[in-house]
DNA sequence: AGGGTGATAAACT
DNA sequence: GTTTATCACCCTA
């Protein structure tokens, strides 16, 4: 089997996601080994998960087969892609946060306007974008060749004790539960960063508001 | 090193 | 109308 986590049912889409640590995504001429990602569950048991309050039309790729790519859109500009875990009909997916680029540098560079090397999938959003990937992606799989993403297994296993493990990255919801996995000393991880509300703007009145009562 | 914030649009209530 | 699984850039140290 090589792809074993493709099996595991989505109550246990957190071990899939440690095991797909070290793992080698490549797409338009770029390969990233993978560095750091995070555990989303399903309808019902993670608040956190875009598929909690069941199916819609943007999630429905997350119900699929696992293997598919769940590509979805954020802040109005950013692109972010995630393996689906689980069997079919249920809901679990693996965010792929950032990636070490081990091929394909120029191109990875160029994409990204020339950051520092190990900003240039240190991301959701600038892996998506280190990758050349976008809207199209979501629902192709990212196993059986066909489509414009493959994952492989790495040449050489992870060692286990570099496996670190903490709460998800800018999350409002379940925001102690530790499915973010990454390497531990990689450069290309990025920082943690809680989710911070932010105060919207005033309308109309000028923006007066009331001090604070503390 | 770390914290605040503007940009910007689709999904959801 | 509100929220958002982010990033780049600017500010204080």
């Amino acid at each position: 089997m090589t792809h074993p986590w493709l099996h595991t049912p989505a109550a246990q889409v957190a071990t899939a996601a440690r095991a797909m640590l070290g793992w080698t995504v490549s797409a338009n001429g770029v390969s990233l080994r993978l560095t750091e990602v995070e555990a989303y569950a399903g309808t019902g048991e993670d608040p956190a998960s875009h598929a909690h309050r069941g199916p819609t039309p943007r999630n429905e790729v997350m119900f699929g087969p696992a293997g598919n790519i769940y590509v979805y859109f954020v802040f109005g500009m950013h692109w972010c892609m995630n393996i689906v875990c689980g069997h079919e009909g249920e809901a679990a997916a693996v965010l792929l946060r950032a990636g070490e680029v081990i091929d394909g540098i120029e191109v990875a560079r160029e994409r990204r306007n020339h950051p520092p090397d190990r900003d240039l999938a240190r991301g959701p959003a600038r892996l998506v974008t280190a990758l050349g990937l976008g809207r199209d992606a979501n629902g192709t799989s990212a196993v059986d060749g066909f489509g414009p993403v493959l994952l492989t297994p790495p040449s050489t296993p992870v060692t286990p004790a570099l496996i670190a493990a903490g709460p998800r990255v800018g999350v409002t919801a379940a925001h102690d539960v530790p499915w973010r996995f990454w390497l531990e000393g990689e450069p290309s991880v990025s920082p943690y960063r809680r989710h911070t509300p932010r105060r919207r703007p005033d309308a109309l009145t000028g923006g007066v508001r009331p001090p604070l009562a503390l």
